[in-house]
RNA sequence: GCUCACGUAGCUCAGUAGGUAGAGCACAUCCUUGGUAAGGAUGAGGUCACCGGUUCAAUCCCGGUCGUGAGCUCCA
């Protein structure tokens, strides 16, 4: 018998026979393992339990907790799912069926609409099969057979799908599960029996096949499925928790933004707390901005269409922008994007070496058309403020000029209690601007500065913008949703375009290396973003209001005056609650407004000259004198 | 933009098998001056999103428009 050695993640090696399956090598590690294993990782390739090894390699076992693991246990999700529709309307047609980040979907084409009435009767189908305990059965076809089982089980999505594999050369491959057969790459867990019974199927929507809108709008229906049940409860949980959150409904109940219907959709209303809010966020901005070698500058909402020719925005840019309005016979453009702007006014004199590097910062609102379909609360709109701007240095500035931005924008996200990061590095696409060497010193400067930085990024090959590398990040809030914001990238497009230029120490003119950025993103996003992060509860130094005074009787209005004063007098955002209501009712309502500390007075308050302290969502913190509170309050805010 | 769903008081929602509507909270007035998450009474509030059609009669049925939601595509 030929023995095969088989190195597991951990280093240890051991000799199996030939033949094993990653499953019987699980079990002779532990039974627990076995139990818990998905699928497997051989020499880098995802692998079926089943699958014998035939030579000697890399083994890892797959569990849920891995993520291949995870896409391997959804996958084989929405086959079961699949299967479970087919007994159910076998009319349906199947498209496709893959898992996602949060679970999985299948995308169906059927008459009937399936309803949230139809998911009980699904997940009981589902829940027969894993009954059933189906073996998952890999099956190689060649274009022929499958293009004929599928034409023959009235599968024509599949049919579809098969005619664009043909040319790929790729192998056919078709999974069996009882009477249900669906095209697959696979791997798939070895048996419907594996998937549990912890699944559930949450929302239908449509999409377009092939995710083109020219195309059939299907049906696609959204589930989860768990391992066990405290994760599904868990996960339902998590979606409970951002409904709880979502910033439409607090920015409503906090009173900090609306949108209505007279005033337009995607356009916002920030309310006195919400606009004292953005005041407070805008001038930490600009304070730090200050700080970091940045020069403000403000630049109008309208310019010329001809502006927009110049920078090329009228021809690529066209379906995101307003239709231009006409002023004394000249066509007026409302500007979608802040940089020509700064271009111009880098344009307004010869720029030196020396004066390099230049960089110059704008809240500048900016309007965008969308399709009504994309419009989201805050999170997607069609008038928002930018926190933009544009960096022109020499060439060899420009991998400390990214260091610099991406300290900036680590020290003004964290201020914001985003600490954790994806970042991706995108690099050429196939249609660009600019040469190939300025696109590899550029691209060049991006990765170095991450990596002094010490900034673990992914490459996204390709993806760059047709004008210049970029680096994006996402933050994650505390539902560990992420989120994009930042922004750096370089542009070779508009420095041509406006011909910027300075003079180097050679008295040659030269053009400037442009960086554009953002790093919160759009500040109506950002809101957005910070009312779920926080749901409402926001820390201190941005809370609209930071203390509310309760007096107990109306014999103590006069003394919360005086304390209110003293609160104002130390830049202290205080309220004070006189109505003719009990001290219960108003701390109700001063918890639900979410606001930090209330400060309840009382006759004894009054005769010792202090106040009763109560924060909220911990409740009473008992008296403090008026130096201690602001003392208290003053460590929390630095 | 597309598919599906939805649109009744400031908010959350009932309701009418077609005969112009109701609750709780919020709001106003009065009583109550109350010590750590809802004191009591009374009252005011609606062109049932908008425009057409069918009907003796439409908030309800039909068509359209606008808006919202879940997605798709796109994106800060």
């Amino acid at each position: 018998m030929t023995q095969i050695e088989i190195k597991f993640p951990d280093g240890n090696t051991q000799q199996v026979e030939k033949g094993s399956t990653p499953l019987e090598i699980a079990k002779s590690i532990s039974n627990s393992l076995a139990k818990r294993a998905i699928a497997a990782k051989f020499d880098g390739r995802i692998i079926s339990l089943k699958e014998p090894l035939n030579k000697s390699g890399a083994l890892q076992i797959l569990t849920f907790k891995d993520d291949e693991g995870r896409d391997v246990f959804w996958h084989s999700s929405a086959h079961l799912m699949a299967q479970a529709i087919k007994r159910v309307f076998p009319e349906a047609q199947l498209g496709i069926g893959p898992s996602i980040a949060d679970g999985f979907y299948y995308d169906i084409d059927l008459e009937h609409r399936i309803t949230p009435e139809d998911f009980e009767r699904l997940e009981a189908k589902m829940a027969e099969i894993v009954e059933e305990n189906h073996p998952t059965v890999r099956k190689v076809f060649s274009p022929q057979e499958a293009l004929d089982f599928f034409k023959k089980n009235n599968e024509l999505l599949k049919v579809d799908l098969i005619e664009g594999l043909l040319d790929s050369g790729e192998e056919i491959t078709v999974y069996e599960q009882g009477e249900f057969s669906d095209l697959c790459r696979g791997p798939h867990v070895p048996s419907t029996g594996y998937l549990g019974k912890n699944f559930k199927l949450l929302s239908t929507a449509g999409a377009y096949w092939h995710g083109d809108e020219k195309n059939k709008m299907l049906q696609r229906i959204y589930a989860v499925n768990y391992p066990d049940k405290k994760m599904l409860k868990q996960h339902l949980k998590r979606l409970e928790e951002a409904k709880k959150r979502d910033h439409r409904r607090l920015g409503r109940e906090l009173d900090l933004f609306s949108i209505q219907d007279e005033i337009g959709s995607g356009l916002i209303l920030w309310h006195p707390k919400g606009a004292l809010m953005r005041h407070i966020i805008e001038s930490y901005w600009k304070d730090q901005h200050l700080k970091n070698g940045y020069d403000l500058v403000s630049t109008p909402h309208i310019a010329k269409h001809h502006l927009w020719e110049t920078s090329g925005h009228s021809s690529f840019y066209q379906d995101n922008m307003f239709k231009p309005m006409t002023v004394d016979e000249v066509d007026y453009q409302l500007k979608p994007m802040n940089c020509p702007f700064h271009m111009e006014i880098y344009n307004t004199k010869i720029r030196s070496y020396r004066d390099l590097p230049m960089r110059y910062a704008e809240l500048g609102t900016v309007y965008r058309y969308e399709r009504s379909g994309v419009l989201h609360g805050l999170m997607r709109v069609r008038g928002f403020t930018q926190d933009d701007a544009h960096i022109y240095c020499h060439p060899d500035q420009l991998t400390d000029e990214i260091v610099g931005v991406l300290d900036l924008n680590t020290k003004i996200l964290g201020k914001f209690g985003f600490t954790e990061y994806d970042v991706y590095l995108s690099t050429r696409p196939e249609k660009y601007v600019g040469s190939e060497e300025s696109w590899d010193h550029a691209t060049e400067a991006l990765r170095t500065a991450l990596e002094q930085k010490n900034i673990a990024y992914t490459v996204d090959p390709g993806e760059g913008v047709f004008y210049g590398p970029k680096i994006d990040i996402k933050i994650k809030d505390v539902l560990g949703r992420s989120w994009q914001c930042s922004t750096i990238q370089v542009d070779f497009n508009l420095p041509e375009r406006f011909d910027l230029s300075f003079v180097d120490a050679d008295g040659q003119k030269h053009r400037p290396i442009t960086i554009h950025r953002a790093l919160l993103g759009s500040l109506e996003r950002f809101f957005g973003i910070l009312i779920e992060h926080y749901a409402g509860s926001f820390p201190l130094w941005l809370a609209p209001v930071q203390a509310v005074l309760l007096p107990i009787a109306d014999r103590h209005f006069e003394y919360a005056g005086r304390i209110r004063k003293a609160l104002e007098l130390a830049g202290i955002r205080v309220t004070s609650d006189l109505r003719n209501e009990k001290v219960g009712f108003k701390i109700r309502e001063a918890e639900t407004a979410k606001i930090p500390y209330m400060l309840i007075i009382g006759d004894k308050e009054m005769e010792e000259e202090s106040l009763s302290l109560r924060r909220k969502g911990e409740g009473d913190l008992g008296t403090v004198k008026l130096e201690a509170l602001l003392e208290k309050i003053q460590a929390e805010l630095e």
